[in-house]
DNA sequence: ATCCCTCGTGTAATCGATTCCACGAGGAGG
DNA sequence: CCTCCTCGTGGAATCGATTACACGAGGGAT
């Protein structure tokens, strides 16, 4: 592969004349220009982006550490990250944690050692030591979703404390009274904060989160269907079943399923982040909405700005209920079918 | 951050001998190995990996070009991918093409500019001019699930041919005779190959596909609607709906819907790829499942061969039908209502 | 005792870029 | 005509690693 010697031989010219074309450093003839970018056309020249990065210490990329890439709304952060990243001229490294903090810790690790310029993370427990140690050492860090308190570290999050009232609300005003959650891992914040604003909004309906009722979940499909057989185990067993994420309203959807009972008619579901599937489901489920693309965009921008000197700041942005047919209520807004009108 | 030179002072050795340590080269003192080693851990010292590659010239990164990453089928790959690379000590950098060429050949650019050691390519067009003269050039390259005729590089991907004329059987047995489908982009060989295979298939039942029944879409959801759209408009509407691909079939779901119509009793719906929603959809869908994640292992597998100069070998996998509801049978596993048992 | 190998180590070249500094040419101003 | 700038250019140091080569010490064989 052509390396920048090659390029100054054919035009006649020293690397240091061809590294100022390549970059347009103002000091060089027209004559000069036009040879080197010649000699780069005609043998197919890139720079090495190896070679630079170890000369300037920078690699416009960022590294983002997510939970779980099978997730959607990981999928999508993700995708919004790369997107606004492109834009303002970085790359961006995706690492996989799969919700396990050793692989966390690894890909921490590889992302630090290649050098990125910033950290994206959306730590899946209290943060690998390593990560620590980064944030504490000035790496350029933002976290994302989740965060771990004490670091100090900008957080792009979404707020759902309100959205999660709204669908208490909603849920009660449908006649339920026994609402149970499967929740996150305690360890994330997204875990804990979920079913605090879960307990909170019943608290305001005058109605309690029993022990039974709280089901501990890992955010993957597996644990949601686990939790909901052991809900539908229970003695008095809950009338809505609240997942803390989209995986785990797949799984308890599949646990339903498989005891041949129906949602909502013998229980009702709601989830944490909606995605395109919860319209096409049986039955369409309603979800608390996070605004992903936003909250990917917000959270490069904020990294950048501090990869690139400025304070950079945390922002948190508001979530929204979105009811669908799960809990009980007929669509809002019906297919036009002109045969049944059921007025609530 | 530390250097391998702090190192080597800490130490009192040279960097030389530091580097042999930590490359666990044979001739170095148990004395000299304890004395670098206790320097690494008092500086937490990491090598510098950009360093490294500039020196050994190989990164022990893989590319990994997709042509939609929202796209679960291609999220799949890509976690297999990266599981198997790590397994095998590389990293993946993954470039999201969208569908979009600019942006593939924005991606490959970028990632040859970063001299990773091997590309794995889902080429969305007839392939971007820079991939095509680095396959020529000899980087090491492996295409999975669409390839481009012409190009010397391995394949890997599934071949959907014999589902796809088991789908069709299950279709006529069921009474279908007016059997659409929604292709992929005619540039890809996935959009070309599936239509190939329908159409095949329909002629070994005495079928015809007429040219009204194949709607051009582009693996987006959004062209799954449109076409869908389409086909409900012709004064006579197809019976049976063959999405090429997911999302497509998700956007047929939403035109279907719009109109007030069920699935299966106006119109049936089938799909190429199964993914984890579509056992919760309304209704279930029948779809064509390829084995993704031995894909993305074999393809890995076959790229690091060629990176490390073994030969590389090419290989197809079968993909194979599951029967849901979608297209009008019963579910062949019910869940267990004791009612109804339709012996076919 | 001499020679030769092996072993452990250090010196320095190297990878491909960027960039500081020096230098010569040419123009402006005195 | 001399001086001083500015401009375009090249030489060489540098980033942080790896590795070829040189070298001295020590042990075994003769």
């Amino acid at each position: 592969m052509a390396s920048i010697k090659d390029v100054a031989a054919a035009a006649g010219l020293s690397v240091a004349t061809v590294s100022r074309v390549l970059n347009d450093h103002p000091s060089v003839s027209p004559d000069a220009r036009t040879r080197v970018l010649a000699a780069v056309e005609a043998l197919g020249y890139r720079p090495n982006a190896v070679a630079r990065s170890l000369r300037t210490d920078q690699t416009r990329t960022l590294g983002l550490v997510i939970s779980d890439v099978m997730n959607p709304y990981f999928t999508e952060l993700a995708r919004s990250v790369e997107e606004e990243a492109r834009a303002l001229g970085y790359s961006v490294i995706i690492g996989n944690a799969d919700e396990r903090p050793d692989l966390q810790d690894h890909h921490v690790t590889t992302l630090l050692d290649r050098r990125i310029d910033g950290l994206l993370v959306s730590p899946t427990d209290g943060g690998s030591p390593r990560m620590l140690d980064a944030a504490r050492a000035g790496t350029p860090m933002v976290f994302v979703d989740r965060w771990i308190p004490g670091v100090d570290v900008p957080v792009v999050r979404s707020d759902g404390q309100a959205a999660v009232r709204d669908l208490v609300t909603h849920l009660h005003r449908l006649g339920h009274r026994r609402l149970a959650i499967i929740a996150g891992p305690a360890a994330t914040t997204t875990g804990r904060e979920r079913v605090d604003a879960f307990r909170a909004a019943l608290r305001e309906h005058g109605l309690e989160l029993p022990e039974a009722y709280i089901g501990q979940g890992d955010f993957q499909a597996e644990s949601g269907r686990r939790v909901t057989e052991g809900f539908l185990d229970l003695p008095e067993p809950p009338e809505v079943v609240f997942a803390a994420d989209n995986l785990m309203a797949l799984g308890a959807l599949d646990a339903v399923r498989a005891r041949g009972l129906r949602v909502p008619d013998d229980i009702a579901l709601a989830a944490f982040d909606d995605i395109r599937w919860f319209v096409h489901t049986d039955p369409p489920v309603t979800a608390i909405a996070q605004p992903t693309g936003e909250l990917g965009r917000a959270a490069v921008r904020a990294l950048v700005d501090r990869v690139e000197g400025r304070p950079g700041e945390s922002v948190t942005l508001p979530a929204r209920l979105v009811v669908r047919r799960s809990c009980g209520e007929p669509d809002p807004a019906p297919p036009p079918s002109p045969v049944r009108r059921s007025t609530s």
